[in-house]
DNA sequence: CTAGGTGCAAAAGCTTTGCATCTAC
DNA sequence: GTAGATGCAAAGCTTTTGCACCTAG
């Protein structure tokens, strides 16, 4: 699991008046014992292995906390359902690439596209402060061998 | 109604054996008949003023299709509901900023960003065809005020 | 002891689909 | 005439919620 999460949650947690509990402790497990993206279900399929009393409703309802908390970034991406990335902890201003043809996410980080982003938000009126960006491009092997290697989701 | 739009979509769809009906003629006229992003529901609504007997149904079926044809853009902002953008005709490259605090959307276009997008594409094994981008931002109004002026959703 | 948490199952909300009917070509 | 389109209502899916029971502090 990724080092300091479970203190800040705990934290937070406290700071609310909120209260820890063997599901919230398994759901943050799972959540943070890896660092690829994951919808609600296989979070509760994960944290299921770890506590088998963790119920569905308790994901739904920890989720929101983690985000809130800020450990966890919930991410749209144009499917029917939400994805979680757990990994701004370790790489709070990385950004993602989506493949428009096989869904594949990467992630990547770059100087300068921080310093336009600053300078386009500001321009417009906005502050560029949680910002995040994504680019939507297509997969060279898809358009060379037809299919692409990585296909997910 | 955006110009060329009616004609493409009719090519599209001869192309592909389809038909051309009433409700669709009447979809597409409400689709590009604003430059504002809509759901399918706000859709639906506009095609009923056109033309009464446009059902839920074929609004949910004809979407597909104009986004196949390349005419409208599908996008999710992270809400429960999908938005459609139907600028995409009269600015093929343009972006999204999306303010975190209150949902507002501002399009914009920047060359540097253009070429950056191409750069970090490549870096990464991707064609820069058919991207898009997207800054999530805060709005400087809500921090200044309390409140955002053009708050919407 | 009690405010807060949990599981279950039902409910909600958007989107899709089966089916009988209709219509563009 | 026939493949394709439509409307309606039911079904699907993810996410939320009401409720009775449980538990951390």
């Amino acid at each position: 699991m990724q080092p300091g999460v479970q203190d800040r949650f705990n934290a937070f947690i406290a700071e609310k008046g909120l209260r820890r509990t063997v599901q919230r402790d398994a759901i943050i497990a799972a959540a943070f014992g890896t660092t690829e993206h994951y919808t609600a279900e296989e979070l509760l399929a994960m944290a299921r292995k770890i506590e088998p009393s963790v119920s569905r409703a308790t994901v739904y309802r920890t989720l929101p906390l983690m985000v809130g908390c800020g450990v966890l970034k919930e991410m749209d991406f144009g499917k029917d359902h939400k994805i979680y990335d757990p990994n701004y902890n370790a790489h709070p201003h990385h950004n993602h690439l989506i493949c428009v043809d096989c869904n594949k996410i990467v992630e990547f980080e770059d100087q300068h596209i921080e310093l336009l982003e600053d300078c386009i938000s500001k321009r417009l009126g906005f502050s560029p402060a949680s910002k995040s960006l994504r680019i939507e491009a297509s997969c060279d092997e898809l358009r060379k061998h037809g299919a692409c290697a990585s296909r997910k989701l």
